[in-house]
RNA sequence: GCCGGGAUGGCGGAACUGGCAGACGCACCAGACUCAAAAUCUGGCGGUGGCAACACCGUGAGGGUUCGAGUCCCUCUCCCGGCACCA
């Protein structure tokens, strides 16, 4: 690991010799002095501070902010930030006003848990990670305005965390319930739907099995924005697959809800369906074991064996809760849990009730199976075993009524022979649609309606999205039901029985009220406690804080305060508002600043964020601006005047040597040793030329040298280069071109930010600018500041030292204008190609007309040679490209 | 199971709306400088055959469309990510 670090970097010039050293020490690129000299000077000057109210171009760059750890600052996050950077660099050079600030993330489990691993007090755990992360930070020259930092942590920034609280409480968005909630015994705390790992395991504790508990806990209510925050993705220039997985998460299904009487009880089931077309073949309901209803309808007789079966249903989840968990123990490694018993193993019981199909009139059976959640739709179903799978194998089960009410479409049926290539036995279409009908098999495709008519309404002969329609209509005239959108997103549960986080404003009066605490108490501070630890009794350790706990109501009633902090994803769902107002004690956020800055134009960061942080803060910040205590600027295309980012780009993951870094693995690049080594600017560079950002790539420690020679290459070019520097207009024109090429692709490259690339074009303009007979300043100014964004040092030394400017490059400098007509050379290579194979190549003007490129081909040897004494068959001309003849 | 993304030299990775595959960099090889090495500079560098000119093969596998396919279409394999008894 630190073989490296013995390793000499390539050209410091402090070589062995002894005579060369003392000559080329003087000259030879140094970052550490470079680093340091701009560092101190860029603070002095107030560089990096943007004056937000007099700014005229605002562009507000922000980065996901860093949980201050106490390993310091991890290269993952170097790569983040400094593509994050790259960027708000470039538009700086492009003449806009770059606000790119950072601040600290410090509350939470995070830390707690460390603080408990090491046996001391986050509280003071905190200001040395701060410290440090701020010492790296700085070290790595990022553009940060420093005068708008926040720390999570800070009563100045959580006052205004519980003032977001308690706006959302008065909207109505945040309530108190005793529900089903994740709790997980490692944590000692109950944890958000997006915290628990698809094996049903705890994000922070992968081994550990998460609970499920009834607890009085808050929620906030992100259900009602469920259909903005899915509707927005649509349109947000936001990274596809950050969408996606948001567009996942939230599962909007469009249906509709079907109610069903229950025969001879004044009762009804409403149901949610996403193919109400497929009423007519609704043979049996389904409700989920724990649905109210149940014990309502069901008959006396049936009482025990329900009891039974929900017990059983316990026992079972409980079991595959547990199950894999000892194989995860026993097999020492962390493997995805056991699957549920197969899918078409169906249990459940029927209730002795019966529900009538609002369609047919017909009586069916209920019954209680735990392959129906609560959780979702209505917690009931109506079973049409004909068209789905799940119903299908239940109904298969028990034998029940299987009524085909679709015809499969033997268009699609056809597909579905292709799609699954070569049938095993004889199953023809024909033979598929034949075993549908006869209700042997389940067709859950496209079809038209069958079997699907009574007096007043007819579907038969329809296809499913008509059929849809029409039954929908139907039953909305019958008041028996309605068209339905329901979303597989819940409330977001904010309550944690810890102590690191901010209080929730909250007390309750001698009857157990709750009561928002008047904005005007602000902060409650967290009381110092000795001992934070979690009792692991479901009530948090502030609960101990007996003082603190004794307050009083604003008409002097005695209260007592709640004892849960809230979710660390708070603090984090709002800090892009407080950046702009840091340091306001009167208020959150100055609402003309606000205007005037937010919506934030880019935010880089990673895509594991993609359901956790990004969507809560999309939903705080709806919920303020419905709220009306957050109003943004407007612009055109955010079609939504309450999202927070304008563009998200997620960018890629970057591993060592091919392998995921890990500190078991001991291959965690630290980012202080690298810029001890080779300086930060180097690393910068290389970070940014390892692969494409939005994709990630691999750092291997043998590559750097080669950012490394690079730069010393320039450093020796414009230092000691002795080309006659001459007008740009008595360049040769290749070079010129080239110049002006370059600028164009690094423009569009980092549009897209295809850092790599714009890297590369960079590296080719220099190697062709350095084998020139003479130079000029335009092509030296270009290449520096194309290049300024990736080594902000070294490019302010070169600006300032070697070509003499007054001013800071990051102040004075402009990235340049390419003219289209100088990004065409006057003479173009073409292929000459004989039945698709190049054979040869040519020189011609750049605009020889198709004649002209013909007859070059023609006239080519080797394709007289290919064509023998045959005329051509064909000539297809590419101009600009190539000749392709068909002989 | 469903939905995304990916597979290109020894390696990291380029390639606009189908148009010269392998930019740029790493590693490697040769040469220059040096007593020597390192650093630096110059040149070479997909595979096979050939002294060479050149020829053939080559972008995970197989098929197709096209004058022309890394790029478009179909099937398959493997890897990464999201969702998953969601009605």
């Amino acid at each position: 690991m630190a073989g490296f670090i013995n390793q000499r970097a390539p050209g410091t010039g402090l070589c062995n010799h002894p005579k060369a050293g003392v000559f080329m020490a003087e000259r030879a690129y140094d970052p550490a002095a470079v680093e340091k000299k701009w560092q101190q000077h860029w603070e002095k000057q107030g560089i990096n501070d943007v004056d937000l109210h007099a700014a005229k171009d605002p562009y507000y760059v922000l980065m996901m902010f860093p949980y201050p750890s106490a390993e310091g600052l991890h290269v993952g996050n170097v790569y983040a930030f400094t593509g994050a950077d790259v960027h708000g660099r470039h538009h700086r050079l492009r003449g806009r006003d770059v606000f790119e600030p950072i601040g600290f993330d410090a509350f939470g489990i995070h830390s707690e848990n460390f603080a408990m691993k090491v046996n001391r007090h986050p509280k003071e755990l905190v200001p040395a990670n701060v410290a440090n992360f701020t010492r790296q930070l700085k070290m790595m020259g990022f553009m940060f305005d420093w005068r708008h930092s926040v720390d999570t942590t800070s009563p100045d920034y959580y006052k205004w965390t519980q003032w977001v609280f308690l706006q959302l409480y008065k909207a109505g968005f945040a309530y108190r319930d005793v529900k089903e909630v994740n709790f997980c015994p490692e944590c000692g705390t109950v944890i958000a739907d997006e915290q628990v790992l698809p094996e049903g395991t705890c994000e922070r504790h992968p081994e550990t099995l998460v609970q499920r508990r009834k607890m009085p806990c808050w929620f906030f209510r992100t259900t009602a924005f469920a259909d903005r925050l899915e509707r927005n993705l649509h349109w947000l220039d936001w990274s596809e697959k950050t969408k996606l997985a948001q567009l996942n998460w939230i599962g909007r299904s469009i249906g509709a809800e079907i109610r069903f009487a229950v025969a001879g009880k004044d009762e009804q089931i409403p149901v949610f369906t996403t193919r109400p077309d497929t009423l007519f073949g609704a043979t049996y309901m389904v409700l989920a074991p724990d649905h109210p209803l149940v014990d309502r309808i069901a008959a006396p007789e049936k009482k025990e064996e329900i009891t039974r079966y929900r017990e059983e249903v316990e026992r079972r989840r409980e079991a595959e809760r547990q199950g894999p968990a000892e194989d995860v123990i026993s097999k020492g490694a962390r493997e995805p849990a056991a699957e549920r018993p197969p899918a078409d193993e169906k249990t459940g019981v029927e209730i002795g009730a019966r529900a009538v199909n609002p369609a047919t009139g017909e009586e069916i059976p209920i019954f209680i199976s735990d392959y129906v959640l609560m959780e979702y739709g209505t917690g009931a179903i109506m079973a049409v075993p004909a068209h789905d799978d799940r119903d299908f194998a239940f109904a298969k089960r028990f034998g029940l009524t299987i009524r085909p009410v679709f015809n499969p479409d033997v268009k699609a049926v056809e597909e579905l022979q292709l799609t699954q290539g070569p049938q095993k036995d004889d199953m023809t279409p024909q033979r598929i649609r034949q075993s549908v009908l006869e209700g042997d098999l389940c067709w859950t495709g496209p079809g038209t309606a069958i079997n699907s008519a009574n007096e007043e309404v007819s579907l038969n002969d329809l296809p499913v999205e008509e059929a849809k329609e029409r039954i929908t209509r139907w039953l909305t005239g019958k008041k028996l039901g309605k068209a339905e959108t329901t979303f597989r997103l819940r409330d977001w549960g904010i309550s944690r029985q810890r102590y690191w986080g901010p209080p929730v404003p909250i007390v309750y009066d001698e009857d157990g009220n709750p009561h928002p605490v008047p904005e005007d108490q602000l902060p409650i501070t967290l009381p110092d406690l000795e001992d934070f630890r979690p009792k692991g009794d479901g009530r948090g350790p502030l609960a101990s804080a007996t003082e603190w706990l004794k307050t009083t109501l604003p008409d002097g009633q005695p209260a007592t305060r709640e004892t849960d902090v809230m979710d660390n994803f708070l603090d984090s769902a709002w800090y892009y508002l407080r950046y702009v107002s840091a340091n306001d004690p009167e208020r959150p956020y100055d609402p003309e600043l606000i205007r005037k800055w937010l919506p934030v134009d880019m935010y880089i960061g990673g895509n594991e964020h993609a359901v956790l942080h990004l969507l809560y803060t999309r939903f705080i910040c709806l919920a303020l601006t419905e709220a009306g205590v957050l109003e943004m600027g407007e612009r055109p295309e955010m079609k939504d005047r309450g999202e927070p980012f304008r563009k998200f780009r997620a960018h890629g993951l970057i591993v060592k040597d091919g392998a995921k870094m890990s500190k078991s693995k001991g291959n965690v690049v630290i980012p202080d040793e690298y810029v001890d080594a080779y300086g930060a600017d180097t690393l910068r560079l290389y970070l940014m030329f390892l692969g494409p950002y939005l994709q990630g790539g691999d750092f291997r420690d043998k590559d750097i040298q080669g950012a490394r020679r690079f730069v010393n290459r320039l450093h020796a070019w414009f230092f000691e280069g002795n080309q006659p520097v001459v007008p740009d207009e008595e360049l040769p024109r290749p070079l010129r071109v080239k110049t002006h090429q370059t600028i164009r692709k690094v423009r569009n490259d980092m549009d897209n930010l295809a850092y790599n690339t714009a890297i590369a074009a960079i590296m080719e303009l220099f190697n062709e600018a350095r084998a020139a007979e003479a130079t000029s300043d335009f092509v030296r100014e270009s290449l520096i500041l194309c290049l300024a964004p990736f080594v902000p040092y070294f490019a302010e030394e070169v600006w300032r030292e070697a070509l003499g400017k007054p001013e800071s490059i990051w102040t004075s400098g402009r990235f340049p204008e390419y003219r289209e007509e100088m990004t065409v050379e006057d003479e173009i290579e073409i292929a000459i190609q004989f039945n698709g194979k190049v054979r040869d190549r040519v020189t011609v003007p750049k605009d020889a007309s198709r004649e002209d490129l013909e007859q070059v081909a023609l006239g080519s040897e080797k394709i007289r040679k290919n064509l023998g004494d045959r005329d051509p068959r064909k000539i297809i001309v590419v101009p600009g490209r190539l000749v392709n003849v068909i002989g």
